[in-house]
RNA sequence: CGGGGAGUGGCGCAGUCUGGUAGCGCACCUGCCUUGGGAGCAGGGGGUCGGAGGUUCAAAUCCUCUCUCCCCGACCA
């Protein structure tokens, strides 16, 4: 593509909008324009990206035997009522004019159970994996970042089908190796991460982080073995059991306005690991639970809240607190408290510890688990972090990330199969439903997140096999007959090589085009000026490394395309 | 939805407090000059100041309402 011809105006200046640095490189490389908020148009730089992307993900699931469809964009409310779903999910309602609800579909569960359930009869048929690449509109909350969270957003979504438990994992495990093998070919270091699987159901999920440090997940890995969980499901190691020397007599002290476990620990010259922290929280049905973790520890709510098998909870307010454990918040303890007490296994380990007396200024201190309180369930309830020992191995130590979440495999079960009557005859002809799994990865997240890993201070620096050019072809003159000349056979033979060119032949300043093509930044620049070309050479530029080496203009091609493959063999076996 | 901030040529901003008929840089067009890291000079086109209403001789500026966008929190690919 010759750029004198083409739709891309770079800005030198950053949008004031953009705050994140790949939402800003997107801007300036005119990759994407917006339109309203969280939702853009594709320029046509930044559409041959998402392009890239696709065509990855379509041939790594097309060798996983899945079947690529399109569902509409445009569902009716009546299948989200079956699925009870109408009522939950930020999305874009709308009525027909007959008055008939529908809406902006923000996933398509329903649509693809309905789809299936149409032409499922039997076993035979399965297994059965679907996907399609589709534009998704969520409303979400608060878009930002650009294409990282829009409120609409291309995704592969895949859904399978499966006869039982065991047959769904396989499928599980089959997209699981599939989207490893699409972000490494994308050049993105990631980790596959296991998550939170939320209320649907005891069944595991992974994620797929991209590391970044502007991530807005957190992502704790062993640092020995494979153990790689999401900080809201990051198990921690049981503590180990020290016998106690001696249990004293516990003992009540004023601890006047020392409310936050450092201000307690510093008053009364202990440690805060000798404090136990009692978090009152609140239940949708208004009930108060008692969560006791380490003074220095912090409660993990997604822990509780599936220990609890509860949707939502919350931190107790002021007025709940008071009524729960009749004193006042900053003094919450677990003696003599009369509501269902939870505490995370280290507080079990916890001598003559601590804690707040349910009145105003003043605390227990010398107070043992089961001596002076008793707790309902002892369990996992805190947060891990980095540093601490790995619960899997014995030798790891927790490392932490911050990651992009771009992609995401799941377990269904029969949740939409059941609910939507999605069944199957099995070989002894009795009728059951489909155990489903959903897959999803999102195409401009992925791009996104591809920038905020690649990218120096003058602009991205595009892994080879999702970059929208292989090759920036400079022609540093275009006054200049020779250079011209020289320019356009190469434009000629990188391509019938089986490159693709994006030829910079416009009628700027070299600096210009040097700039530009750093801000763009396609794997490998050919520079064609006058200054070279006296001795007969051009010269080849890697934007990784800014490396660059002066070939004759009959050797470029060659170069040029062994540069890009090694280039893609590094990319492809990033860790 | 709660809290904070902003809307002035395509982009970045000044002007608003103290009303007087809109300005700067970048980008764009023309010419000269220049030509290996976003040159220089000269000339030029483009905005009615987010929108509606009001106050006033006069409103970007003051008042009222409204829309949009951005940032911080809970959701998600």
């Amino acid at each position: 593509m010759r750029m004198s011809r083409y739709l891309l105006n770079t800005l030198k200046e950053v949008p004031r909008e953009a705050e994140i640095l790949s939402h800003q490189l997107m801007l300036r490389a005119c990759m994407i324009k917006k339109v309203a908020a969280g939702i853009y148009t594709y320029m046509p730089i930044g559409y041959r990206v998402i392009r890239k992307i696709e065509a990855i993900i379509r041939e790594e699931l097309d060798r996983e035997g899945c079947i690529e469809l399109l569902m509409p964009a445009v569902q009716p409310a009546e299948l989200w009522q079956e699925s009870k779903r109408w009522d939950f999910y930020g999305k874009v309602r709308f009525k027909d004019r007959k008055g008939a609800d529908f809406c902006m579909g923000p996933t398509h569960e329903e649509v693809i159970t309905d789809v299936v359930r149409r032409e499922l009869k039997s076993y035979r048929q399965l297994p059965v994996n679907l996907y399609q690449i589709q534009t998704k509109f969520r409303d979400e909350i608060r878009p930002r970042y650009g294409l990282m969270r829009g409120r609409e957003f291309i995704m592969k979504d895949a859904y399978s089908f499966d006869v039982n438990d065991t047959a769904s994992e396989k499928s599980y495990w089959a997209m699981y190796h599939a989207y490893a093998r699409i972000f490494h070919r994308c050049g993105l270091k990631f980790r596959a991460v296991e998550a939170d699987s939320g209320a649907i159901g005891g069944s595991y999920t992974h994620e797929f982080h991209v590391l970044a440090d502007t991530g807005e997940d957190t992502v704790l890995s062993c640092d020995h073995c494979e153990y790689t969980a999401n900080i809201e499901k990051a198990e921690c190691r049981k503590p180990e059991h020290v016998k106690p020397d001696a249990f004293f007599k516990m003992e009540k002290k004023e601890t006047p306005r020392k409310k936050t476990v450092e201000e307690v620990a510093e008053f009364l010259g202990v440690t805060p690991d000798k404090l136990i922290k009692t978090m009152i929280f609140s239940t949708e049905d208004g009930t108060s639970i008692a969560v006791l973790v380490r003074g220095d520890h912090e409660v993990n709510v997604v822990k509780v809240k599936n220990f609890l098998g509860l949707d939502a909870l919350e931190l107790a307010d002021e007025e709940m607190i008071q009524s729960a454990t009749s004193g006042p918040s900053g003094f919450s303890g677990p003696v003599g408290l009369k509501i269902r007490i939870l505490a995370d296994l280290a507080v079990k380990e916890m001598v003559n510890a601590v804690t707040g007396a349910n009145e105003k200024d003043m605390h227990w201190v010398n107070v043992n688990p089961e001596r002076d309180f008793k707790v309902d369930e002892y369990h996992d309830f805190r947060l891990a972090e980095k540093g601490e020992r790995c619960p899997r191995c014995e030798e790891g130590r927790y490392e932490q990330f911050k990651g992009i979440e771009v992609g995401q495999v799941f377990r269904l079960g029969k949740k939409y199969s059941e609910s939507m009557n999605c069944s199957f005859l099995d070989e002894n002809g009795k009728e059951k439903p489909a155990v489903m799994g959903c897959y999803g990865i999102g195409v401009g997240r992925t791009a996104a997140a591809a920038i905020e890993q690649n990218n120096d201070e003058n602009g991205i620096i595009w892994p080879v096999n999702i970059a929208p050019y292989d090759v920036m072809l400079l022609n540093l003159d275009i006054q200049d007959d020779s250079v011209n000349e020289a320019a356009q056979e190469l434009y000629e033979n990188l391509q019938n090589a089986g490159m693709e060119v994006l030829y910079d032949d416009r009628d700027v300043r070299a600096g210009f085009k040097f700039k530009d093509a750093d801000l763009i930044g396609l794997p490998i620049q050919v520079i064609v000026g006058k200054r070279g070309l006296k001795e007969g050479l051009i010269e080849v530029k890697v934007r990784r490394t800014q490396d660059r080496v002066k070939v004759s203009p009959q050797k470029a091609p060659a170069r040029v395309e062994a540069l890009l493959e090694s280039l893609k063999e590094q990319e492809e076996q990033r860790r």
